[in-house]
RNA sequence: GGACGGCUAGCUCAAUUGGUUAGAGCGUUGCGCUUACAUCGCAGAGGUUAUAGGUUCGAGUCCUAUGCCGUCCACCA
């Protein structure tokens, strides 16, 4: 044995070992208990970052486990389109080149992409092996096969034909950067300072005399939207305006007659208490306008632009541009009584952070209430469980305030809405469930005839899924496509929406853990859990474990701009993969921030030459008093001191890091190992045998007792080790040794 | 505006349902290349567990209040 550790020479070897071994596989027929974990599928636009080595660890130490601890695992890998983040970062590459989205037909940009991830996704599989993952690479998926798309759209037609889609003209998140609607969960709020402007709308009639002139005074922060208003609004509980209810105002600059009306959501102690109402481009105002039945008029366009409705002084420029030219005219014709600084928070794009428009669009809908009622119910009946428990209250929370699902986004990249629409005008379908008309109707495939009228070509619509709509569906999507179709369903009845059912789905589904970071807790596990159950009628996983963020040792989060990236392949090829996945769970806790350093690799890999030392100590004695090892118990007359207390420790060992790992507690885990490792094991016991192994009645039994704690060690450093436990696994000199440590018997 | 988390050694973090002497890594001090380990090793120092009360035979852990830091959610113009 080499005197250091070179995890370079032994790791691909190991790994090709595994993959030789078929162990990696999940064997259906073994009868055993299942124990499934669905890879969250890494995004297929870069390389693996340090926070997809914290999933591979944390994962991997599961099902490392569960193997060994005789259950059939499967570890479903895969990889993910992860349409508008990976558009975000595409069209970043065409920036570098002077170039942009809108150059290429969609057909095209799409062509480009693809290829785009599939280069990525060789590199992903690469980077997964080299962390040790030890997934089964049969059963390997990504978010845009044929088969996975078959199911999602299956999905949607379910939903659709429940009643539970609905096109809606409703107030959006516009994105005026992307061009793209967003969800709520998609806009991220920032705190500006900014002004409050009060604004003077003159009264239409003067019965009613304010001192000392005839006007409302109302308080705005986007006095260009003015231009869109079609009311003002106060609280009917105002006594200010009491006598102002029901009259008419005239919208200053525009010289349209606005109703002054009341509404309870107007807040008394705001600004004036009089609000004014633009439902084009504001959410609250939208929904009062709608409820008293207001017109909404769109002044600012999709690329951030005044539209012609705004009025030809103002048409074509930048909604900013537009304020300025808007105060300027109120302050000349008197309009404008004062301006106070204000900090406020407005809506920005989470990915470009440009100023978030809200506007009224046509888009998709999906009526949440129904699927967010029994997605609550799981949890809160404990049929899903969080780790940390913690995470139950927050989720909860967010079930109970959900809005409505926007589900279609006017991005290229991603799976496109299976929803035609029939060009004849006239001619409309009724959804059975909503009773809603519609020229609108869902087909898997282009229509050879259309279904609503018989004569015209219909038109598939552009808009495409939000990339969460599919991935939502992952779980269930991945083993219904992965396995072997098993049986038709002939029950009509069943709860089940597919048709059919794969031996995969029904060994493994329900899967056992969901492992991801709480950062997606929202965007992702609440909707597995919604559309788990809406789909197949069961839960998608029993426990969701949550870890969290990764930090540098100042606490900083991670990124390229702060130049504190550690890049996990760089360190594994510096220090080994087993250094890495120990120090990202040495000492972190569930759903907390984990901090990373070299040095804390450094200290990781230092244990890696420790255990390799002892090993190389071991097999020198072993070799130099050529004793074989018997299969035999230990003499319990002839045990010393140490011999007990060595034995006695690594039992108290076993049971604690057995419990941990039982309950998910990995960095305690890792914590005990590495101190009966290092302190009790070589400290005190390899210490002490040093002097046994020279007194010949127990030199033998001693070296019994260096190789059975040996081997049990690698044992339970196996699932945080992987690699440098099987190397040495594969050097001992022992009797019945199996294939691998990997499918080795968990100590008990 | 609501909710959540944190405060433990110089730094970054652990510590199971309350239970012996509160543990690691890095840093620091001393000793050591003794044939497992200089890619360091061994030994030690370092703590009023944010503050103030309370419950208890016993509190880092449970309760109440306060302070500071952080995060998430939210349609106050």
């Amino acid at each position: 044995m080499e005197k250091v550790y070179n995890p370079k020479t032994v790791e691909n070897k190991i790994y090709q070992l595994w993959e030789k071994s078929g162990f990696l596989k999940a064997n259906l027929k073994s009868k055993k208990k299942p124990f499934c974990i669905i890879m969250p599928p890494p995004n297929a636009n870069g390389p693996l970052h340090i926070g997809s080595a914290v999933f591979v660890t944390l994962q991997d130490i599961m099902i490392r486990y569960q193997r060994m601890k005789g259950k059939e695992v499967l570890w479903l890998p895969g990889v993910d389109h992860a349409g508008f983040e990976t558009q975000v970062v595409f069209e970043k590459e065409l920036e570098k080149k002077g170039e942009t989205r809108f150059q290429y037909s969609p057909k095209k940009l799409c062509q480009m992409i693809w290829r785009f991830c599939q280069r990525h996704r060789k590199v992903i599989e690469n980077q997964l092996k080299r962390l040790g993952a030890s997934c089964d690479w049969s059963r390997e998926k990504f978010t845009l096969d044929k088969d996975i798309v078959k199911i999602v759209y299956e999905t949607f037609k379910k939903l659709y034909d429940d009643g539970l889609v609905y096109r809606g003209e409703r107030i959006i998140n516009w994105c005026p950067h992307h061009e793209t609607s967003l969800s709520d969960l998609e806009v991220k709020h920032k705190n500006i300072k900014g002004k409050l402007w009060f604004i003077r709308y003159p009264l239409k009639t003067t019965n009613y005399k304010p001192q000392p002139t005839n006007y409302i005074k109302v308080a705005t922060t986007r006095p260009e939207t003015m231009l869109g208003d079609t009311a003002v609004a106060v609280n009917p509980k105002d006594k200010r305006y009491k006598n102002l209810v029901g009259e008419k105002v005239i919208l200053p600059l525009v010289g349209r007659e606005i109703p002054i009306i009341t509404d309870k959501r107007v807040d008394m102690e705001f600004g004036t208490g009089a609000v004014k109402v633009t439902p084009a481009h504001d959410p609250l105002d939208f929904e009062i306008a709608r409820d008293h039945k207001l017109p909404a008029i769109q002044i600012i366009g999709k690329d951030g632009k005044m539209r012609k409705e705004a009025g030809k002084d103002y048409a074509g420029l930048k909604a900013l541009e537009c304020r300025k030219k808007i105060l300027e005219d109120l302050r000349k014709k008197g309009f404008l009584e004062k301006e106070e600084d204000y900090k406020y928070s407005i809506a920005v794009c989470y990915k470009c952070q440009t100023p978030i428009e809200p506007l009224i669009s046509k888009q998709w809908f999906i009526k949440i209430i129904p699927l967010a009622k029994k997605a609550t119910k799981v949890v809160k009946e404990g049929e899903i469980k969080f780790i940390p428990a913690h995470y139950k209250k927050i989720y909860l929370h967010w079930m109970k305030n959900i809005r409505d699902w926007n589900i279609s986004r006017q991005i290229v990249w991603g799976i496109q809405m299976p929803i035609w629409q029939c060009q004849n005008k006239n001619s409309k379908i009724k959804n059975k469930k909503s009773k809603i008309k519609d020229s609108y109707f869902v087909s898997f495939k282009k229509p050879k005839k259309c279904p609503i009228c018989q004569k015209c070509k219909p038109k598939q619509i552009e808009d495409t899924f939000d990339t969460w709509f599919s991935s939502g569906q992952w779980p269930f999507a991945t083993l219904l496509a992965s396995g072997h179709l098993k049986s038709k369903i002939k029950n009509k009845k069943s709860k089940i929406i597919f048709n059919f059912t794969t031996d995969d789905f029904e060994y493994f589904y329900p899967t056992s853990v969901m492992e991801t970071g709480w950062d997606i807790l929202f965007f992702w596990v609440a909707r597995m859990i919604m559309l788990g159950i809406y789909a197949t009628g069961k839960i998608p996983f029993r426990y969701v474990f949550l870890h969290g963020l990764v930090r540098d040792k100042d606490r900083q989060k991670m990124s390229k701009s702060k130049g504190n990236v550690i890049d996990p392949l760089g360190v594994v090829e510096l220090y080994g993969a087993d250094a890495l996945r120990m120090a990202l769970v040495f000492g972190t806790g569930p759903g907390k921030d984990i901090m990373i350093s070299e040095e804390k690799i450094l200290g990781q890999r230092n244990f890696t030459n420790k255990i390799w030392n002892a090993t190389r100590f071991i097999l020198q004695q072993i070799s130099k008093s050529k004793i074989k090892i018997k299969n035999k118990k230990l003499d319990e007359k002839t045990l010393t001191r140490a011999d007990k207390k060595i034995l006695r420790e690594l039992n108290k060992t076993i049971k604690s890091v057995t419990k941990d790992v039982e309950s998910f507690r990995f960095g305690q885990a890792a914590q005990t190992l590495y101190h009966f490792f290092w302190h009790d094991f070589c400290d005190r016991y390899i210490e002490e045998s040093k002097k046994q192994l020279q007194t010949s009645n127990i030199k033998h039994q001693t070296s019994n007792i260096l190789l059975y704690v040996l081997l049990t060690s690698m044992k339970l450093l196996h699932p945080f080790m992987p690699f440098i436990t099987e190397e040495i696994y594969q050097r001992l000199p022992l009797k019945n040794k199996k294939k691998c440590l990997m499918i080795e018997e968990w100590p008990i």
